[in-house]
RNA sequence: GGCCCGUUCGUCUAGGGGUUAGGACGCAAGAUUUUCAUUCUUGUAACACGGGUUCGAUUCCCGUACGGGCUACCA
C-alpha cells in the first residue's frame, strides 16, 4: 500500500507512462476454480479484492480458472456468481458480467496459452518434456526427494537432452508432452509482498514447473501470468497458499519480458479451523455444525451436501462484516462496518500476517446486530418465505409486526418463525408449571370480565391496552405480577417472548379474545385435574 | 524431509523501545425489563521461549519451540 501510493504519486508526475497511469486505477481479479462450492475464505478473498478496487476507483474482475478438466464440477461456476450477487460484490468485468478483456473463462482461452507457451520455448525460458506421469512417479518412488529441476532434467527426456531435430519431430508427431519452465539456478528471486514485505527464494530450490499440460491446457502458473498480463491486472490479492509459487510467477514475467508491468502481490493469511489444527475445510462444517460456505451446496453424493450462511439465516451484510474483520482491521474500535464504510477504511497494510481462526460465535453476533438494525419491512420480506414454508398465511403488515417484536431476540432469520411460532399459530401447549404457580379458581370471573372488556376496547394498540388492563388489575385489587404472566401464557403459551401488550396488539382483537377464551378453558380443566 | 510464512487475552484484533498493554466476541456478576431477549455497568483473561542490542524490550536482531502453507501434467 505504501508502495502503491508511492507509485500513484509518480503516476501523477508522469501521466504518459501507461504503467503508472494504470496504477491510478487498479485492476484486480478474483479467480476461483469451479471445483465445488466456493469456500468462505474465497469469499473473503473476493471481498478484499473488491474493497481495494472500489476504494481506488478501479476494476474488479471475475475470472474462472477451469483449466483442470478432471476437477470440473457442473454448477460450481453458477454458485460462484450467485454468491457474489448475494453478498453484493458485483464484478465490473468477468464471466456473466461482460468486459473487453475476455474471454474470462480460461477454458475459452486455450489457444492463447498454447501460443504463449510456444513463445516461451522460443525465447529459451521453457522446454518440451516427454516424460510420462508414470515415469516421473516411478522416479519419485525410487528417489526420496525427486524434483524435476536443474539437477535432474539432464537425466530426463526433454528438449534439453534430445537433439533439437528429435524434439521437434516428437512434437510434430503429436507425441504427448508438456512444456516446462526452465529455471536457471543461482538466482535470488525477490517477491515484494504488500502484506509480508520482501520474501526471497533461491532459484536452485525451484522445480521446472509444468506450464502446459499434455492435454493442451495450461497449468495455473502459465494461465495466471498470461491472463494477468493480458487483462492488465495491477494487483494480485490471493491466499497465502500461493506465496511459494510466486517465485515461479516472477520468473515467468521475466521470461516473457513483462517484468515492467508485473502486478504487485498481496498474500492473505489463511482462515483456520474453529477448533484444533489446520486450515478451515469443507468437512469442518458438518463436524462442528456450522456453515463454512456462503450458500447451500448439493453435490453428487449425500456427503457432498453442505449448508451455507444464506440458508442458515445470515444477512449478507453481516457475513461481509464478519469476513472483513477476519484477517484485517483498520485500527480503531469500530466493529460494525457497512460495505461502503469498508471500502472507505480498507487498506492492505492493515491485513494481518497470521492465520485467523474462524470464530462462529462472532459471526452470530454480527448477524444479531444486523437483524436488530434492519428495518421491519426489509425483515418482513426475509420472513415471508420462511413463514410460507411453515404453512402460515400472513400479510406483509403482520410480518413487519413480527419483525418488530422479535428482532431483539433472534440470531438467525428462521428464528422469527421458530422462536416466534406462537405469533403465527394458536397456542397448543401451555407452560403448566407457571400456570400452577399463578392460577387459582378465583381468577376465572376476573379473566372473563377482562376478556369481555377487551372484546370492545378501542383503540387496540399496545400502549392503550396496557393502560386499560393495568387499571383493571388495580380495580380488582390485584398486582400486575398476578395477572400479566397469565396473559403471557394465554397469548404465547410460554414464558418467553415479547411484551404482553405488544403481542396482543400484533395479534389483533379477534385473535386476542379467542386466545383468552381458549386459555380459560385450559386453565379450568387444568385446575380440575391438577390440584 | 526441503523451502516459505507466521506467533499479543479462549477467539478476532489494536498498539508499539519506557502504556494501568486498548477494543470486540465469549464467559461471569450486577442494573433495567412483570417473562425471554435487548440495553447498560463491572469483572475475567494475553505480549510462546531463550539469547542478544539498549539505561530500558512485548515492540528491533538471532536462535528455539509451536503453528501454518507449498513441495502434482490441482488450483
Amino acid at each position: 500500500m505504501v508502495r502503491f501510493l508511492a507509485m500513484t504519486a509518480n503516476g501523477l508526475n508522469d501521466l504518459n507512462n501507461p504503467l503508472t497511469t494504470s496504477m491510478l486505477k487498479p485492476r484486480v481479479r478474483f479467480a476461483p476454480s469451479p471445483t465445488g462450492a466456493l469456500h468462505i475464505g474465497g469469499v473473503r478473498t473476493a471481498l478484499y479484492n473488491y474493497l481495494f478496487a472500489k476504494q481506488h476507483g478501479g476494476t474488479f474482475i471475475l475470472r474462472i480458472e477451469d483449466t483442470d478438466q478432471n476437477r470440473f464440477v457442473p454448477g460450481a461456476e453458477a454458485y460462484i456468481i450467485e454468491t457474489l450477487k448475494w453478498v453484493g460484490l458485483l464484478p465490473d468485468e468477468g464471466v456473466a458480467f461482460g468486459g473487453d478483456a475476455g474471454p474470462y473463462r480460461q477454458s475459452d482461452r486455450k489457444d492463447i496459452y498454447q501460443r504463449y507457451a510456444r513463445e516461451l520455448v522460443e525465447r529459451g525460458h521453457a522446454y518440451y518434456a516427454f516424460d510420462t506421469p508414470d515415469a516421473l512417479d516411478a522416479r519419485r518412488q525410487s528417489e526420496e526427494n525427486f524434483t524435476y529441476n536443474y539437477l535432474t532434467r539432464s537425466s530426463l527426456t526433454n528438449g534439453l537432452t534430445l537433439s533439437p531435430s528429435e524434439a521437434q519431430a516428437r512434437v510434430a508427431a503429436g507425441e504427448p508432452c508438456v512444456v516446462r519452465l526452465l529455471v536457471e539456478p543461482g538466482q535470488a528471486i525477490h517477491v515484494r509482498d504488500l502484506v509480508r514485505g520482501d520474501v526471497v527464494f533461491q532459484s536452485s530450490e525451484l522445480d521446472d514447473k509444468v506450464l502446459l499440460k499434455a492435454d493442451g491446457m495450461p497449468t495455473y502458473h502459465l494461465a495466471n501470468i498470461v491472463d494477468d498480463y493480458l487483462m492488465r491486472i495491477t494487483h494480485v490479492i490471493r491466499g497465502e497458499e500461493w506465496l511459494p509459487s510466486t517465485a515461479h510467477h516472477v520468473l515467468l514475467y521475466r521470461g516473457f519480458g513483462w517484468e515492467d508491468t508485473m502486478p504487485q502481490f498481496a498474500h492473505l493469511p489463511l482462515i483456520l479451523k474453529p477448533f484444533g489444527n489446520g486450515k478451515l475445510s469443507k468437512r469442518d462444517g458438518a463436524k462442528f455444525g456450522i456453515p463454512v460456505f456462503p450458500l447451500e451446496w448439493n453435490g453428487a453424493t449425500p456427503d457432498e451436501h453442505f449448508s451455507g450462511f444464506r440458508d442458515t439465516g445470515f444477512l449478507p451484510e453481516a457475513v461481509i462484516n464478519f469476513l472483513a474483520l477476519l484477517g484485517w482491521h483498520p485500527g480503531g474500535e469500530q466493529e460494525i462496518f457497512s460495505l461502503s464504510e469498508l471500502i472507505e477504511a480498507f487498506s492492505i497494510e492493515h491485513i494481518s500476517k497470521g492465520g485467523a481462526r474462524f470464530d462462529y460465535e462472532k459471526a452470530k453476533w454480527f448477524n444479531q446486530k444486523y437483524i436488530q438494525a434492519a428495518d421491519n419491512a426489509a425483515l418482513a420480506t426475509h420472513i415471508r418465505p420462511l413463514a410460507a414454508a411453515k404453512g402460515y398465511a400472513t400479510s406483509d403488515d403482520f410480518l413487519a409486526k413480527v419483525a418488530a417484536l422479535m428482532k431483539e431476540r433472534v440470531t438467525f432469520l428462521p428464528d422469527f418463525v421458530e422462536e416466534g411460532y406462537y405469533l403465527f399459530e394458536p397456542v397448543r401447549h401451555y407452560d403448566d408449571e407457571t400456570l400452577q404457580k399463578k392460577w387459582n379458581a378465583g381468577l376465572t370471573p376476573i379473566f372473563e370480565e377482562l376478556t369481555a372488556r377487551l372484546a370492545t376496547f378501542e383503540p387496540f394498540e399496545s400502549g392503550d391496552l396496557e393502560g386499560v388492563v393495568k387499571n383493571f388489575i388495580s380495580e380488582k385489587g390485584l398486582k400486575p405480577g398476578d395477572v400479566l404472566p397469565l396473559l403471557r401464557l394465554a397469548f404465547a403459551g410460554t414464558m418467553k417472548g415479547p411484551a404482553v401488550f405488544d403481542m396482543a396488539a400484533a395479534l389483533g382483537r379477534a385473535e386476542t379474545v379467542e386466545r383468552l377464551r381458549r386459555f380459560l378453558a385450559h386453565a379450568a380443566s387444568f385446575h380440575a385435574v391438577g390440584v
